[in-house]
DNA sequence: AATGAATGAGAGTTCATTCAT
DNA sequence: CATGAATGAACTCTCATTCAT
């Protein structure tokens, strides 16, 4: 009964819903703990039964966002198509996630460094795994010779993320191209950049 | 004389000093005043006979990003060599510009939300102009067909913008390469994704 | 069953003993109702089912001391032995019974405003009634002639009581002295104090 | 002008008289920095101007009370009058500024565990050397011969200084003995109990 | 008998800003 | 020009207690 009001989620959903929109809206510092319970229709005594501080929820905001992007770059870094194919819909993937989530990801970019240190070190060490695991495709294209080996690989990789960051500035859903459109651009420039 | 004290710099010049290196370590909302002005070795008082509020300190450093970075990228632009030449100057310069003053970078791409309404739409408005500055260029060589016109210029410019903003998540100045090197690498990447 | 789960303690008798510790090591107010349930192995509903409140658990603490010490001093009070024997051994034994339940007796002298008026008129009714009983032993020595009388017998009971409630701020178990070697030295200075 | 009004305390006067009468009336946990600003007539942010914390207060009202209890002590230490005649007026003293200061002395015993760890050291070290000073005197009577050795040296120290913290437990102002007369029979107690 | 989610009031502390000097 | 005492509102977080289950 109390499940089904406030739209059936749960007590932690909705303040995990609530601080998601407002730390994308107004970064995490111009986020009173009042703001996201007053928004979530409970008390503050209620967000810290679930969380154990104002850090937690945003740690959880990164939990998801990591979770959800290191499984899809997985799942298409396993295909056995070849490794150009396998680049390229992975960029593309990953702006449509970005796009989709772009709550999360603006709180993940633009405000990772608010993090304790521990979590903060935890959460670059993910973050270190799916930039390797990127990497690892790029070099494996230019080993074979189907990409040019001109740039480190690294700094393809910076590149490319360096736009996917980026989208949270300027995307609009509202806009010209849909995520698909951007994705398929914003992967071609990319591909196009490693032709030999 | 108390000019010249502190390393001969003027009171404002200190405080602003202070104030971007503090605001590029702990961001905005974390740097207090009090520790502005204890950086700068005067009092509250002082900051506040120069600025009217802590907002104006930020608005000063963007105010110094951008009237720099326009300047460059005029300088590049009016040159009457071809326009792939041109774009690519701009390009890697902007990337050595921002490794320079890679303090007032960060700051500039990490608290733009802190500022008012109009002062917002004022940086905001700087910041329209230098891209469609930037694009000018990009549609130039795509009308003449020294580029590819396979990507909206648009997005192009902020693919590469994408990756300037991301040089201050992961460029150190002692790390692998100097900033001329990633420029000219970052450089690279977008000739070689505008080759037709 | 559970009753032969931990230890064998009943729920309430585990939770007295858990808040007992706390308290002396702790204080009163800097221990949580939440650190006495993790303690005992309960929970919070567990605790208010047996006690109405954390007040109520500092009183039963009170209460367990008053008795203990009331029926000592009753024993010793009723003997037929010469007073100076009585009083002596009496004087030895609320040492002892001190050091053997020194977190009791820190929590009695420290935490004893926190109790709520009533509560609080008991306890000192109580304590009253303890300190009379001593100051009759005096008092009857005093007309005796086995002790002095220079000294008020109030204030006597008040200069030893002062050193057994101090105990708790200097005696530790691993000591150079015994409980025992301790109540000796100090009803030895007693009984010195009251020469004639 | 301001300073005028208010009696003619300056500001932290006023903080330090009020925290000092709400520790002892209260205890130092169930005095809210909101009373305490309220009994002094000035807002939180002036409290936090002159003080760190509300632990500060704290600290400040034992360097006061230890500070004059050293100097007195060593004032009569000092003195080239037999030892006899400089314990019992160190003793006595002690129980004298210990009424007039009986609020700071209630603190004092009844608060020390509220401070942090490196300020309790302090206040402990100090509080060691008055005690080793005080018992020099006793030792240097017990070699004399003037006092009995039948009891350690420290624990005759204990022993007064037990009587003398429990005198805020009991003594009134208006009580039936003034300050002077308590001081006079606790020390005869003390060297009642030291005759050889 | 026992749970644990939820409350709501209040805790200590911080801070940008003002103003008399 | 510059000081620094003082403000007042907002901040994150804690906690004893209740109540539906």
């Amino acid at each position: 009964m109390s499940a089904a009001a406030e739209g059936g989620w749960s007590v932690p959903q909705r303040l995990l819903a609530a601080a998601t929109r407002l730390f994308a809206d107004q970064g995490y510092d111009r986020t009173s703990v009042q703001e996201i319970v007053e928004a979530a229709g409970v008390t503050k005594g209620a967000l810290y039964h679930y969380f154990g501080s104002k850090d937690d929820l945003l740690h959880e905001v990164y939990a998801r966002v990591l979770r959800l992007q290191q499984e899809r770059l997985d799942c298409f870094a396993r295909s056995d198509a070849p490794v150009e194919k396998r680049l390229r819909e992975a960029a593309a993937d990953v702006v449509v996630t970005t796009i989709e989530n772009l709550d999360d990801t603006k709180i993940f970019f633009r405000s990772m460094h608010h993090l304790g240190p521990e979590k903060l070190a935890q959460v670059r060490a993910e973050r270190r795994r799916y930039h390797e695991r990127f990497r690892a495709l790029v070099e494996e294209g230019q080993r074979c010779g189907v990409f040019s080996s001109a740039t480190p690989a690294d700094l393809v990789v910076d590149y490319h993320f360096g736009s996917v960051h980026h989208l949270g500035a300027w995307y609009h859903a509202e806009g010209r191209l849909s995520a698909g459109e951007v994705a398929g651009h914003l992967a071609d420039l990319l591909m196009r950049a490693l032709r030999p």
